[in-house]
Parts: C-alpha cells; sequence; structure tokens
DNA sequence: GATTAAAGGTCAAAGAAGGTCAAAGAGGGA
DNA sequence: TCCCTCTTTGACCTTCTTTGACCTTTAATC
C-alpha cells in the first residue's frame, strides 16, 4: 500500500521535530512544497489534519516576505513546561474548580502564549499564570 | 530561518537601546539604512510597524540638516497596556464569545500575571494573549 | 532674508510569503 | 457499483515587506 503524500509530508515534519533540541521547528511551506513537488497548499492541508492542537502542536505563522511557519510539539515529557501547565489546569479541573470549557480555553490560550515566547520567559509566564489562577479560584471566583 | 530585514532592523535598534542606560537613542535614518544597505524609508517602516506607542516606544524625529529619530523606550505606562487589555476582552465579550464568567477570569488572571511582569514583556505577552485567545476563538471554541 | 543642502515623511506599487475554499481524484467498504 | 472519506490541486485572497519617487521641514550659507 503506497504511503500517500500527505503521510509523507507528516513524517517528514515529525522527523525534523524529533531532531530539533527545542521541540520546534520553522520551515517555509514553498520549500516543503517543492521539496515534495507538491503544491503549497497541500502542506496546509498536512498542517491542519494533522498537527492541530489536538494532536499535541501548536502552528504559528507569519505572511510576507520572509514568513515561515512554526511549529511546535507540546511535549509530554515530564518536566517539560507545557506538560507541567497541562497537569495542573488537568488537576484544577479535577477538583470541579474550571468547567471543561474553561479548562479546555485556558490549555489552549496558555499554550499559543508560550509558543512564541522565549524560554526564559515561558517558564516565569506560566508560574504567573498558574499563581494567578489560583488567587482567583480562591477568591471564590 | 532567515530572518527579514525588518526584524534585523528591529533587533538591531532594540539592542542599541538595551545597552543604553537612559533608554533612550538617537539614530540617523540614513546611516542606519546604510549599515543595513536599505533604502531610507525601510527604516521608518521599521518604527511605524515596530516602536509604535502601544508597542512601548516613543519616536520623535527632527528633519533638517543635524536631524535624528530619536526612540524612547517607555517603561511606566504600564496602565495603559492594562486598560488596552480590559477593553479588548470587553469587546469579545460584547460579541457574545466568551461568558461572563468567562471574561471575568480571564481579566483577573491576565491582569495578576501581566503584574509580574517587567514592563517591557508585558506588552509582548499581552499581546500573545489577545492573538491567542483571537485564535482559540476562530477555531469555535 | 533668500537660497540651498540636508535631513526625515509619505505613499503607492511591486514582491513575497502564507490562507482559504471548492472541485476533482482515489480508495475502500457495504 | 455506489458512497463516503480522505487527498490532491489550483484559483484567488490577505498580510507583511521592500523599494522608489516625490514632499516637507530645518539648518546652513550667502
Amino acid at each position: 500500500m503506497k504511503k500517500s503524500l500527505a503521510s509523507g509530508i507528516e513524517q517528514y515534519i515529525k522527523v525534523l521535530i524529533a531532531r530539533s533540541e527545542s521541540g520546534q521547528i520553522e520551515i517555509q511551506r514553498v520549500e516543503l512544497a517543492e521539496t515534495f513537488a507538491c503544491v503549497p497548499s497541500q502542506v496546509s492541508y498536512v498542517l491542519s489534519t494533522r498537527f492541530s492542537q489536538e494532536d499535541g502542536y501548536i502552528v504559528e505563522t507569519r505572511r510576507g516576505g520572509q514568513g515561515y511557519i512554526r511549529i511546535t510539539e507540546v511535549r509530554k515529557e515530564t518536566g517539560n513546561l507545557d506538560d507541567k501547565l497541562l497537569r495542573f489546569l488537568n488537576e484544577v479541573q479535577a477538583k470541579k474548580l474550571l468547567k471543561p470549557r474553561e479548562t479546555e480555553m485556558l490549555k489552549s490560550i496558555m499554550l499559543n502564549v508560550g509558543a512564541g515566547l522565549p524560554a526564559e520567559y515561558k517558564s516565569r509566564v506560566y508560574q504567573g499564570f498558574a499563581a494567578a489562577l489560583r488567587k482567583y479560584l480562591n477568591k471564590g471566583g
């Protein structure tokens, strides 16, 4: 059974991410399309079907000259900032302090905020967020 | 990943400011343009897109002989950022994209997060938050 | 004071990405 | 075969960047 073009691109991206120390890569849509000899929108298709937030990835893009597509893997290793944040929010939700929709919203927002920050600030912002959320919940928000 | 000319100039200016004790620098448009081998208006472009008041800078200029461009980093005006964030969230809620409880929660959390940040990153984090929230809402969260 | 040179300002056009969406194609299963 | 889903393509859109021609302001010079 022949692998689809989409799967090929998917694998390729995943290898790139695996090889990166940071779990984050930047690609150019046209370049990747050229590599696979396909139209650029094919890359968009792969990103939307296999690198969604539910799949554990954050995708940020920039248009114009020197534009890029940045893909960040939200890793599951303990000690990882993103993972810590997710576990924290899960705990909070388990205590019925947040509704599911609220939890999902906060996860989505904070992971996206974090993806755009250099690591040294990400930690700080996440910690500030956790403190702020605790404070909010304690006040009987 | 190659950076755009605009980003390069942006970073260069930010380094100059960081190195200055006063948080204020003076440059000459033509000189900077020559440094980056580009047209002078490119510098104007960078200033208008990345050194606006919203971004936390004040730009003053003087034409004629011995003209200059003075860029001042504003560090105290953090209250405006809060106001802006609150207005943004109010607008979002007015569009019925967030429930009142959610809006209040986000306001409380983000103001607290912001309070713990050095002014120069607060703007960045708030902007990232706004972008992340928009992204979340667009996906039909 | 008038003139000229030396800045910076503006704006629109061209260029360089990525985004979107719908239509056509390909496979697999009932 | 017929359908349904996933994939592939391409036309067209939006956003951000780069460049250049032309304008305005200010200082220096005559």
